[in-house]
DNA sequence: GCCGTTTTCGGCCCGACTGTTTTCAGTCG
């Protein structure tokens, strides 16, 4: 996919404009255009192809002729002779908190600094803080900034930020004075991962607040702290360095617009303000006002009512189409639809605990099902059955089954996916398992046609179920494996085989961009949390948070089903 | 550079906090 390289280049041409001083909303068009084109939902040539480039709302005549050269030159005229102005070092010093363009350009006609060393030495020898702008405090804030970057310069997992968020939530919570409180930006929206932590707090008086938040306990170090406003770094639990939370105090009557607007997403922020403006309105974090008089801002949905929107879940909030719905948003699945869990393991290969205690777990969750799926004998590491065992294994669920009320177990099994793309069991085995989890778990770094050849293959057997972990990734550690996503989606359709959304806040695969293909292809999916222990399965809500975001619907993701349904949709399938 | 059931020109989202300032520019979200 040229997407995610043409985003870059107009976002760097962004970011090279920027420090030249040329108009924002020029600047601002070429950024609009990098995010609809990463968004966008296919490969942009294939829009090319079919001449319908200026259909991508951002992308204009402009636009659409750099896309246009540079699928036919590989790069981009206007974009190259941005870069021969400056060294390429300098748009790293944007990600200095604390620099922003019009310093960074300061800095290099003045003093030359062309890049983080060259930055350091200035500040070490005070040439920086003599610079007219610029002082001593400015000198510790950018060194702060780079020791920062240096450690935790990259995005937070969801799975980390989110309990740390949650603690912060509570201790404000418990501040005398204080309403209430809530997790707001991209935690809210479910992100997989997130740049930092936001919340809003109600309050008559924002000062005390302000002030007993900068000195809780995880406070490592105060960046701001004003009167309605605070940011700070939190330790993280894992050592990995720090995470920024950001706290603002609005009174009660403003409470629903500061969520809303702290929520964001800046893009989907902008849609609303510009409707708003449209009507000779103003929206901002104290609510949508008519002159004087406040329409709305307790509450978000009163926002969301008031501009002619139904309650647009946070999930949604990207500016990816959910403003043209126009009310027609889908009938997004809710943690609350779940009933069970279908991939999880047990000590017949690497999980901790016995059937019996899965049981027990999934039962405390209030699920109805349960499918036992452990690993086959290729995963070695793992404890991979042979096909002998999987099969006593499933005798031995099935006996378990027989004593159960009210509960369901499945017997089945991670298959893996070999290179060549056969299944580790032969048919003749899968067909006496109740339930196929098929995974790729190595050699996955092949080329991207043997790769999707692999992943196909496992779709098109009648006894696969679902397709575990359809990507390969590993956040922060293990890309995505190099897969045409269009041809995968377009077969797990065609052969109603599911697609696993993998819970895990490690993988959280499919990521939200593909749970929205296959949702628009009309694909089966399975949100699954791979439980190893009894705490693995409390991530389906991570699972769910994607598919979401995802626009995924109820009715079509199969653990939100009865037994009874479930069982007869594995009937179906299998007599496909 | 994009965009248009008021517009093909003239707009383009909004406010808090900080540092280095004598009233505000820069940065951030």
């Amino acid at each position: 996919m040229s997407n995610s390289q043409i985003a870059q280049i107009f976002s760097q041409m962004a970011d090279l404009m920027e420090i030249k001083g040329e108009d924002r909303f020029r600047i601002n068009a070429y950024r609009t255009a990098a995010r609809a084109i990463a968004d966008l939902g296919e490969d942009v040539a294939d829009v090319a192809a079919r001449n319908e480039l200026l259909k991508i709302p951002g992308v204009g005549k402009g636009t659409a002729a750099k896309i246009i050269e540079f699928l036919r030159e590989g790069k981009i005229g206007v974009h190259q002779e941005l870069l021969e102005q400056y060294p390429p070092g300098l748009r790293q010093l944007l990600e200095i908190r604390g620099l922003g363009p019009r310093k960074v350009e300061t800095l290099y006609r003045e003093l030359n600094v062309a890049s983080i060393a060259d930055l350091r030495a200035c500040i070490a020898d005070g040439r920086l803080q003599r610079l007219k702008g610029f002082g001593e405090k400015t000198a510790k804030v950018i060194l702060e900034g780079l020791e920062f970057l240096e450690q935790a310069g990259q995005r937070t997992p969801l799975g980390i930020a989110a309990p740390i968020a949650a603690e912060l939530r509570d201790a404000v919570s418990r501040f005398p004075g204080a309403g209430r409180v809530e997790i707001a930006g991209s935690l809210r929206r479910g992100r997989d991962t997130v740049a930092d932590l936001d919340m809003v707090c109600e309050a008559a008086d924002g000062k005390p607040i302000i002030e007993q938040f900068t000195r809780l306990g995880p406070v490592a170090q105060i960046l701001a702290a004003g009167e309605t406003k605070a940011s700070v770094l939190v330790d993280r639990p894992d050592g990995a360095g720090q995470i920024q939370c950001d706290l603002r105090v609005v009174p009660s009557e403003s409470f629903g617009a500061a969520l809303q607007y702290f929520t964001g997403s800046k893009e989907h922020n902008i849609r609303l303000r510009e409707i708003a403006v449209k009507r000779g309105w103003l929206l901002n974090e104290y609510g949508l006002f008519k002159g004087e008089t406040r329409l709305a801002g307790h509450d978000e949905a009163g926002i969301y009512a008031k501009l002619g929107f139904p309650f647009i879940p946070p999930e949604l909030r990207e500016n990816r189409g959910e403003i043209e719905a126009d009310g027609h948003v889908p009938d997004l699945l809710e943690y609350g639809d779940i009933r069970g869990e279908l991939h999880a393991h047990t000590t017949a290969s690497d999980g901790r605990l016995t059937i019996e205690e899965m049981v027990e777990a999934a039962r405390e969750r209030g699920y109805q099902y349960l499918a036992i799926t452990d690993h086959s004998r290729s995963s070695v590491i793992a404890g991979g059955l042979s096909a002998e065992d999987v099969l006593r294994h499933a005798a031995e669920i099935r006996a378990l089954n027989a004593r159960l009320k009210d509960f369901t177990l499945l017997a089945g099994a991670e298959c893996d996916i070999l290179p060549d793309g056969s299944l580790d069991y032969p048919d003749e085995v899968l067909a006496q398992l109740d339930w196929v989890v098929a995974s790729i778990h190595a050699s996955q770094h092949l080329d991207r046609d043997t790769q999707t050849r692999r992943s196909i293959a496992a779709l098109e057997n009648p006894y696969v179920c679902v397709l575990g972990h359809p990507s390969g990734r590993l956040l922060g550690r293990r890309d995505a494996m190099d897969l045409d996503w269009d041809l995968i989606i377009k077969t797990a359709a065609r052969t109603g085989t599911a697609l696993e959304i993998n819970a895990s806040w490690q993988r959280l695969d499919l990521n939200d961009h593909h749970v929205r293909m296959a949702t628009e292809a009309g694909c089966w999916l399975s949100i699954n949390t791979d439980a190893h222990s009894a705490a693995d399965m409390d991530q389906m809500s991570y699972g769910v948070q994607t598919a979401r975001r995802g626009w995924a619907r109820k009715a079509r993701v199969l653990n939100t089903f009865t037994a009874a349904r479930l069982q007869k949709w594995i009937a179906a399938k299998r007599a496909r």
